[in-house]
DNA sequence: TCGTAATTACGAAGAGCGTCGTACAATGGG
DNA sequence: CCCATTGTACGACGCTCTTCGTAATTACGA
């Protein structure tokens, strides 16, 4: 009901609020796991667009949700598209290295087991 | 019906059906990152009654059995206890780094939040 | 053999998760 | 102004999870 243009806020965990708990358990479900590891090898931030998955919109849109409210993305809108980031300074800051394996394990996981990411 | 003593065999994933959003989604809940957590610190493998969570016996049991079933931990029976130890080798050669992070991070959540582990 | 300690099995309650379908909202372009 | 694009809200379904209580199993020791 605002008049401004832009005001559709989400909301995000501080830093401070992000809890491992939450992470890992973000990270141990195999379609936000997938989001997760696309997201890493871009160079900026991704529309949810972007991503392909074999769910529907509303699930992807769930997921999103639970990646964002554990703190591991960013998301932020952009006109019509909701652009979508790793929150990497953050993590690293909280849990040193701990996104690095864990994206490293799941390109190894995929190596071994034949599929993709 | 054996004749054996100590028959009771338990089942183990092979380190090859060893999945990673399997031990991801074992360790993210609070019981159990905080037994892998004891179970890290010591030396040899812990007896179901070393630890002393706050639920029932029964759902220590279920939780010390997703840990096995998920690959995180190893289980044999000596007499009327039940040893328990890390499977550090197997997950290391699966996922190089991403135990000791994720205790390396526990226990810094551990710090950050007062609490204990 | 009997008792005790350690752990499991089973059933159940309550909550949460992943998924879908449909209807709705917001933005930008013609 | 209308429409296409993009994403959300809501309700629902089936499944899994965490937890418990009680009964049963196993092994050791006196």
């Amino acid at each position: 009901m605002t008049t401004a243009t832009s005001t559709r806020e989400l909301a995000h965990p501080t830093r401070d609020e992000i809890r491992l708990e939450g992470v890992l358990h973000a990270l141990s479900d195999p379609m936000r796991l997938l989001i997760v590891r696309e997201m890493a090898v871009a160079e900026a931030d991704l529309a949810c667009s972007y991503f392909t998955l074999p769910v529907t919109k509303s699930t992807t849109t769930h997921h999103f949700r639970v990646l964002r409210e554990s703190g591991v993305i960013r998301q932020a809108y952009r006109g019509t598209a909701k652009l979508n980031g790793l929150r990497r300074e953050d993590l690293d800051a909280l849990f040193p290295g701990l996104i690095e394996r864990v994206l490293e394990a799941a390109a190894l996981e995929a190596d071994r087991l034949g599929t993709d990411g």
